[in-house]
DNA sequence: GTCGTTGCAAAGCGTTTGCAACTAT
DNA sequence: ATAGTTGCAAACGCTTTGCAACGAC
């Protein structure tokens, strides 16, 4: 989703516009993948110096809010993505620290086993998957 | 595992036997389930005043190292358990907070799945798994 | 003019650190 | 005696809060 459409989202709802906000949601509109709050702060810092971490935090919630942005737990906590993008599972490997993804085709086959079992339906992409990277399998354990 | 035998496999391993390391060992090791570091400063230093944080994280630390202790992600943060039980996914509700679990047997499947597609060795019980409850799927969405 | 939004400054919370003193071995 | 361990106090990093001022509508 393009910056431009995140605005119309946020005033539909009857929200205001500021240039605070804007420098926010371009920031996030146009980061890839996840990032985490205090790496957004320093992006719109370093684009509109003066924006306090206070400001950054309450708009991160309207965007959670409004549904453009969500959270997943990965291992250095919490980072944000685009609520449109959520659909790929993190698998991140303890030892070497290694991101991969699991499409949400290949997620949904474990959401439905789950499912069946537990009558309980997860959402994968929420937390990540921790484990060891194929790499890391062929090396020794631990030092 | 007992306190005793824990506190037997810190001496193997040649490490100090200190008072607090008695009582932390002694309340980590009767806590069933899941227990987060500052419950664990409040219980050990109910039972001993003057137990001071540092020393806690410290010995978690340690107790982890040795192999005692492992900790999970859960949606409040990291929580510890009992490193030889930590043989069950930890399954919570969204909406209502709800806690489940998932045995081995059943997460094995799941880890299979992923291992095939992947070559990736997850290990389920590091992070929840996040989700609606059954009994939250019957009931209206938001408010 | 209203009320949503911001900056500021402070506090909160959980955790980590350096260092000197202590103590289990 | 040696080295692991502790308490203290401070700092840390991230996040939240109350409040008055600001500004989008």
């Amino acid at each position: 989703m393009l910056a431009t459409e995140a605005l119309k989202v946020l005033k539909r709802k009857g929200l205001r516009m500021t240039p605070q906000r804007q420098a926010i949601v371009t920031e996030v509109m146009r980061s890839k993948g996840h990032i985490n709050a205090p790496a957004i702060a320093a992006r719109v810092q370093a684009r509109m110096p003066g924006v306090t971490p206070s400001t950054i935090y309450r708009t991160l919630d309207v965007l959670e809010d409004v549904g453009l942005l969500s959270h997943s737990h990965l291992e250095r906590g919490a980072e944000y993505h685009h609520a449109g993008e959520s659909g790929h599972v993190h698998l991140t490997c303890s030892r070497c620290g290694a991101e991969d993804d699991l499409s949400m085709d290949e997620a949904e086959s474990l959401e439905r086993l789950v499912m069946k079992h537990k009558g309980f339906r997860p959402d994968l992409t929420h937390f990540a998957i921790s484990g060891v990277c194929s790499r890391c399998q062929g090396r020794p354990a631990k030092g």
